[in-house]
DNA sequence: CAGCAGGGGGCGC
DNA sequence: CGCCCCCTGCTGG
């Protein structure tokens, strides 16, 4: 219990992590951390709380040094300063970051263990089980970096024996065994420089007490990094390609591969383009250098009124649309100044950043703009930047827009909301055909609509649901009966519940302990520490509004680190935790089944294209 | 319960 | 590259 525990209270934060930046990230990792404050609820909650909050503790420290205060999102959890450069005092093994831990749990490493060498990785067992390194080492590198195997989907570190998935070996290898300090302080003069980008920041903070987020472009933009990362890719591609050319009926192997022979998370097999931090995988080239963007958090484009940043030229078309509707949209304004396409050809310079072309500071904004917007502001070159590749476009200027129109980043402030809901007005054009109901999309309507058709109908009963979690809160209060959430079966208790999933639906029931039932218990506690101390919660009010939020949340987590679990592909895999006999019982908040929206919306529907999102 | 904004993937051009 | 679809988290009534 312990064990799982642990995992999940690294997936809890692990959300915060690796959702970071997002504005809700921090609020959530507010609200989980929070959520697992001991005194909420009962003694041996409290107990479960202490240990996956100091698991969780315990490992991000050793993921993330300081940097967890001021980089990553998560708040909440105060860790102190810490006063090293990470690069002299971590051991190589303390460099292996979440993803890869991740991957060493789904592995079978024990958490929060960070490196073991026995272990038996679970693996695919239609791969070579066997580790295999580039045949060039990488030239200004003079190293081979790692090897790669296909069974496990792993990188190992050529120098040491961290194991993970490409980027973090990645930036592992940079970190920990290259002699370059790839990552400099960009402020003027100061020669301060890392292996880890993470370095600088703390730095920044530390030495400057500027923001670090200043260098959130070092852990974007890093040539060396990139490099790596091209380098271990091609890697992986040629061992891959061997596989399959030793392989040749992918087809069949194919299938069964995906029906769970390479473990959870694995990437569907068979693409041509497989994300080495995600189980992600595409055919198509165009859609894997997208998807490799979200890994690399850059956010090259923004919003020139509002400046919000967005990693998608279609993203800021859609919130233009929506948020600032009767501006004109201009494609030529909407990528960031500091947005750089990196050289592709030229080894990287390892003193490259010392002096980043400057981001215009966002003040200069609103300067009244001309009617024809410039051409794209020439590059601007620097004794560190091969100057042809570098693409640097006209800073933003708040079109004619005063401070009083200029939205914050993010905003979505109530006057900015309303003036969007004002015009849209007019626009529903999704009509319910039931009543007068009209919605702006398909997809409210198809939500609206259950609210007419209530298709989560009760076996033992005449009740209907909308939502699929109020006919599992109803089974469970008036029946007593634990429902699942793939079938209309009804279980007498949990374990019947687990049986079921195990040989209904092939669900383990490891995949049912999360200890999202500490937050529930601390709620049920008489609205224990947990709903005080998270404000949104706070607000909720109603019958289990605490509660569902963090339920929500832990779902979102287990979605994130879903892939850790055994995955039969089909989605809806979290289940509610397997509570203590003590908490069974509690009343209060609902048993909630995670499938949530998607059931709202479409029951039938839900995990048909996405059910890679909810592996990771 | 519904609106809203953001984000991700698929697909066609 | 842009559109569409779907999903999610948040919020308010």
């Amino acid at each position: 219990m312990k064990h799982i525990a642990a995992v999940d209270g690294l997936q809890g934060g692990g959300r915060c992590m690796w959702a970071g930046g997002a504005a809700g990230a921090d609020e959530r990792g507010r609200c989980v951390h929070r959520a697992m404050e001991p005194g909420a609820g009962v003694a041996s909650v409290a107990s479960l709380t202490m240990d996956c909050e100091d698991m969780f503790k315990e490992i991000t420290k050793k993921l993330y040094g300081e940097e967890t205060s001021v980089g990553v999102g998560v708040v909440g959890v105060e860790f102190p300063a810490a006063e090293r450069d990470l690069d002299d005092e971590l051991r190589p093994e303390e460099h292996i970051t979440a993803w890869g831990l991740a991957a060493l749990m789904q592995n079978g490493f024990p958490p929060p263990g960070i490196l073991q060498a026995n272990f038996s990785p679970r693996i695919d067992p239609s791969a070579e089980d066997r580790w295999t390194a580039a045949e060039e080492p990488l030239a200004w590198a003079h190293s081979r970096i790692a090897s790669y195997n296909p069974a496990q989907r792993l990188f190992k570190c050529a120098d040491c024996e961290c194991v993970g998935f490409l980027a973090r070996v990645a930036e592992h290898w940079l970190g920990t065994h290259s002699q370059a300090r790839a990552f400099t302080c960009p402020l003027a003069g100061c020669g301060f420089a890392s292996g880890w980008a993470r370095g600088v920041r703390s730095h920044l903070a530390r030495d400057h007490h500027s923001d670090p987020a200043a260098a959130d472009h070092l852990l974007r933009d890093n040539p060396a990094l990139d490099d790596l990362t091209r380098y271990l890719q091609r890697l992986k591609n040629k061992v891959e390609a061997m596989r399959n050319e030793r392989r040749p009926s992918t087809g069949d192997a194919g299938v069964v591969e995906a029906a769970g022979g390479a473990g959870a998370g694995a990437a569907e097999p068979g693409k041509r383009y497989v994300c080495g931090a995600c189980p992600y995988a595409t055919d198509r080239r165009d859609l894997f250098t997208r998807h490799e963007n979200i890994h690399r958090d850059e956010k090259p484009f923004h919003c020139y009124l509002c400046q919000k940043q967005f990693n998608r030229a279609d993203h800021v078309k859609k919130h233009f649309l929506r948020m600032h509707r009767d501006q004109p949209y201009d494609l030529n304004r909407i990528r960031r100044s500091s947005s750089i396409v990196k050289p592709s050809t030229a080894p990287p310079a390892l003193h490259y950043y010392g002096k980043p072309a400057g981001e215009p500071p966002p003040a200069a904004a609103p300067a009244p703009a001309p009617a024809p917007p410039p051409p794209p502001a020439p590059p601007a070159p620097t004794e560190y930047r091969p100057a042809p590749t570098v693409k640097i476009e006209r800073p933003p200027l708040g079109k004619a827009e005063t401070g009083a129109a200029l939205h914050k980043p993010g905003a979505s402030t109530p006057a900015a909301a309303a003036a969007a809901a004002i015009r849209r007005k007019g626009e529903r054009r999704y009509a319910c055909c039931y009543c007068a109901w009209s919605g702006v999309d398909n997809w409210c309507l198809k939500r609206h609509l259950n609210t007419h058709l209530k298709p989560f109908a009760c076996a033992l009963c005449e009740y209907k649901a909308a939502r699929a979690e109020r006919l599992a809160t109803h089974v469970h209060k008036v029946h007593n009966k634990k429902a699942c959430a793939k079938c209309p079966f009804l279980a007498d208790d949990q374990h019947q519940l687990a049986h079921h999933l195990r040989d209904a639906h092939h669900i383990e029931s490891r995949n049912l302990k999360v200890p999202s039932g500490v937050g529930r218990a601390g709620g049920a506690g008489g609205a224990g520490g947990a709903a005080a101390a998270d404000p949104a919660a706070g607000g909720a009010g109603a019958v289990g509004g605490a509660g569902r939020r963090r339920e929500a949340r832990a779902a979102g987590a287990a979605r994130l680190f879903g892939y850790l679990e055994a995955s039969d592909g089909s989605g809806d895999e979290y289940e509610p935790p397997v509570l203590a006999p003590e908490f069974a019982a509690a009343p209060a908040p609902p048993a909630p089944h995670y499938t949530r929206d998607k059931e709202n919306a479409a029951p039938l529907h839900h995990g048909l294209h996405h059910d890679h999102c909810l592996r990771y």
